[in-house]
DNA sequence: AAGTATGATTCGAC
DNA sequence: GTCGAATCATACTT
């Protein structure tokens, strides 16, 4: 075992001392003086090269002890030498003050470095991670890892457009992101601040035992700078442990939130109403315009998307099961009905919503006579509406009334034995009829039949 | 706990 | 882009 890694090591040496034989008659920078060597001529010079080189070498054969006791043979019998009965002490001084240490050394740092270069040449300049590089990049996407400023809100803002649209009302929960996101930013910044702290630290602190100890035993410049580069990958693996435990977190962080965002609440009370009123209003076509579904959202204190799929909800699960919605929409027909008929009886403006998309709102249509259809329906006393007197204003109403006219005579769950009227304002087809159509409210007899296919808004 | 209501999301068609 | 339709996930009710 021993044999085998000295064999290795001379033939390493070996190797060196071919490359080196050069540098070092050259008068290597690490170099002592050349005419320090010997104070004469360079022939005997060389021979002490030559000599030490050679018992080097050899020394690779043998026991430590053996080693030992050749150094100390050679160095050991120097005459300022304070010859203390301890061996150590001596040998090592008189190593360091032997006028070829510096030769000595230089030789021995190109041999170390050769040596290491060969065993570890192959894995010593790695390429940049790519996960660290994710890493990285995700931290500072999230705003965790670069600059301070906006960090946070920016990743809260893009969290919020992935869920589509910003809730009026979940700007605390954007807060608490915020906050969250702050408190692991900060973590974060501590703990790399420590961990660089601690990595400079330790690299001080390397650099200065080494170079202590390069008085001692040589090292060269390049394998303190190998040793600096393992410590730094060594925390900076440390770091990329932190980064990954960050990015985890802020995953968790912002699944929770975005689940939150899922998380659904029921609109208020009174945004509901608003919402079927408007719907049940334009039951013939309640598909509102932009600025409809603005104004809609604005009233409720919702986004407009919100509006979007309120309204898309409520369409499909209408036609889906119409006798579920009936008893609500007469409640929200006759509302509507009963203001549209205050606001007709006083000549005030009607507070339904500017209805743009109001398909076909200002037609002519006639009614049938309502003191008919509306009796027990509070507030509907029989005012008869006329054509004549309609105005485009209040479609929306009349819509109502015919929606409370058809719900409160055919569409019951088989509550209603005189089936007279199709639905008002959807086709047989499922979409939604035009309302204007007369044809559909005045003659009962087309029934269901009747295609008047403008879903269009 | 089970059933229902409801807001949000997804998917394909247009 | 919007729409209908199906579906999910939760809130609410029974």
């Amino acid at each position: 075992m021993m044999d085998e890694q000295g064999r290795l090591l001379q033939s390493h040496i070996g190797v060196g001392m071919g490359a080196l034989s050069g540098a070092v008659g050259m008068g290597h920078p690490h170099m002592g003086p050349p005419d320090g060597v010997d104070g004469g001529g360079g022939g005997g010079g060389k021979q002490d090269i030559g000599d030490i080189l050679q018992q080097i070498m050899t020394i690779t054969d043998q026991s430590l002890d053996e080693a030992q006791a050749r150094w100390c043979s050679i160095y050991q019998p120097r005459s300022d030498d304070d010859g203390l009965s301890r061996p150590a002490r001596p040998r090592k001084h008189a190593l360091n003050c032997h006028r070829m240490k510096p030769a000595l050394f230089s030789v021995l740092c190109e041999i170390k470095e050769k040596t290491v270069l060969s065993i570890r040449g192959a894995q010593d300049d790695d390429p940049p991670d790519p996960q660290l590089m994710r890493l990285d990049n995700m931290l500072l996407a999230e705003g965790v890892a670069g600059p301070e400023k906006g960090g946070g809100s920016a990743a809260a803002a893009a969290a919020a457009a992935v869920a589509g649209g910003a809730n009026a009302d979940n700007s605390a929960e954007h807060s608490d992101y915020r906050a969250k996101l702050a408190q692991i930013r900060q973590i974060y910044h501590t703990e790399l601040e420590k961990y660089e702290q601690a990595c400079n630290e330790f690299t001080t602190h390397v650099m200065n035992l080494l170079r202590e100890q390069s008085r001692t035993r040589p090292i060269s410049p390049k394998e303190i700078e190998r040793m600096v580069g393992i410590i730094h990958r060594k925390f900076s693996s440390i770091q990329m442990q932190l980064k990954q435990s960050t990015c985890e977190a802020v995953m968790i962080l912002r699944s929770r939130f975005l689940d939150a965002r899922r998380k659904r609440r029921n609109f208020s009370k009174q945004a509901t109403e608003i919402l079927n009123e408007y719907f049940y209003s334009h039951l013939s076509n309640p598909y509102p315009s932009e600025e409809a579904k603005e104004e809609l959202a604005k009233k409720c204190g919702i986004t407009v998307s919100q509006v979007s799929n309120w309204f898309g909800n409520k369409r499909i699960r209408y036609k889906k099961n119409i006798g579920k919605f009936q008893e609500e929409a007469n409640i929200y027909a006759a509302r509507t009905a009963v203001s549209a008929t205050s606001s007709v009886h006083h000549g005030s403006q009607a507070n339904s919503p500017n209805t743009p998309t109001s398909a076909g709102s200002s037609g002519s249509f006639s009614m049938p006579n309502p003191s008919d259809m509306f009796l027990g329906i509070p507030g509907m006393n029989g005012d008869s509406y006329s054509s004549s007197g309609v105005t485009p204003n209040i479609q929306s109403q009349v819509d109502s009334l015919r929606h409370v006219m058809s719900q409160s005579s055919a569409y019951g769950d088989g509550m209603a034995a005189n089936q007279l009227y199709s639905p008002p304002a959807m086709s047989a087809n499922g979409g939604w009829q035009d309302a204007t159509t007369p044809s559909s409210v005045t003659s009962p007899t087309e029934g269901p039949g009747s295609v008047h296919s403008d879903t269009s808004n």
